[in-house]
DNA sequence: GTATATTTGTCAAAATATGACAAGAAAAAT
DNA sequence: ATTTTTCTTGTCATATTTTGACAAATATAC
């Protein structure tokens, strides 16, 4: 089963055998904030994305594939019955890149 | 096809022959801010779900998933390859609800 | 025990979202 | 065709949320 993204985070960094401080100088974060990350009590940053990949030579797309889908997992779990509003989300997004291609750009 | 949540609230307003300023009296709010959710240059606020769904007679629930599912297609639009995210994210959402059974709280 | 690593709490600053209003454009009514 | 109504767009002050930073508490290793 899997991991949320924070507990994805901790085990690149202690499989990579850094402490938070050295991982957070990476990223050019705070290793406090590092910590709440890999805890659940705070998000990492989007922007820094990059930066993760790069370190650990990881797939960008893998990535942002593993953090978007932490983001959906987060604001769907207690709010909403999951798989039809997955399901749903999908046809719009079809629905999304149909209208873009009619339209030329699309203002969100 | 699926419409965008706007979409969905324009139709729901054009339908009943309601014009912004009587729709938007109904959920407390101004009508070129609505105007401007219809169009998808805002995003409808959360908390007038609930207003929404009474004054439509609207199940709650649907409307949530109406809700929801647009969030997500918003913001894996462009950014991500949708099926793959979207798949990961119910296994996360399967995984938050297993650590929840486990813990009895979580923090997200 | 001391040192190192991690976690938690707090808070100001930055970023983002929201409410409000004015003015322009489009549509409908007369 | 001009007046009235409806809709759209722009702007901005305020409210809310997120982020960076640091201090202090706890846990782990030596």
């Amino acid at each position: 089963m899997k991991e949320t993204f924070g507990e994805y985070v901790k085990r690149l960094r202690t499989e990579n055998n850094l402490t938070l401080t050295q991982l957070a100088a990476q990223l050019d974060m705070d290793s406090a904030n590092l910590s709440k990350i890999e805890n659940g009590k705070r998000d990492f940053d989007e922007k820094r994305l990059i930066k993760l990949a790069d370190f650990f030579s990881l797939n960008i797309d893998i990535l942002k594939t593993e953090f978007f889908s932490d983001l959906i997992a987060k604001k769907i779990y207690q709010t909403n019955y999951c798989h039809e509003t997955l399901m749903l989300a999908e046809e719009k997004i079809k629905y999304l890149q149909q209208k873009q291609i009619k339209q030329g750009t699309l203002n969100l």
